[in-house]
DNA sequence: CAGTATCCACATTGATACTG
DNA sequence: CAGTATCAATGTGGATACTG
């Protein structure tokens, strides 16, 4: 939608900057997840939100996607190098938001 | 619209994840500007945009309002305590967005 | 199991015009 | 100068049903 980048912070908020994409590279920072436990690890997403978060930080090489040639289906989500740079910024995030004294579910 | 914070990393995005709010924040790392400065450090922000991405940063506490009784109007904003603790994390995310490789406006 | 396809309600945003 | 009001266009997200 809106191209301009005018400084690096845009760069990298275009990137992760949505609800469900920093919760999913937060939970694979542990390492590869099936798919299905990778979506069960976030309550409150709808299958298609996955799916499309997914798809969206595969196209940016933020995550890996393998599909293993069994039945049933088996498919596997990894974070790529690209992705595992982000590991710092994610770990701020999480223990910012674990710290901020306003702490609280609005 | 979304109530649940099942993780601090969702809590701090939040608060700052949306396309606007970490590049207002970040401009005011420096120190407080007045509104119209601010603003022309945004290019492409509409001034409505401008005006409600700001009110909810102050409604959030994170950034602070303050209205000179003055013709013309002079109003400056500037980071509050909570604000000024998201500084890593800015400077994280803009040096992030600086040194990836795959930088490239789309 | 993993993912796609629709439909549709609702939120977000930009442009424009206007106020104190 | 700083901000509000309004309208229309676009985007986003959830529910449901379906496929390989």
């Amino acid at each position: 939608m809106n191209s301009k980048n005018f400084c690096p912070l845009d760069h990298t908020m275009n990137l992760i900057g949505t609800k469900w994409k920093p919760i999913v590279l937060f939970h694979l920072l542990e390492g590869p997840l099936r798919s299905g436990v990778l979506q069960k690890k976030i309550p409150g997403i709808s299958n298609k939100m996955f799916t499309q978060t997914v798809r969206e930080l595969e196209k940016d090489k933020l995550v890996t996607r393998v599909v293993f040639p069994v039945v049933p289906p088996k498919v596997e989500y990894d974070l790529s190098d690209r992705g595992k740079s982000l590991k710092n910024i994610l770990l701020g995030l999480d223990s910012w938001g674990a710290t901020d004294t306003y702490n609280q579910t609005y």
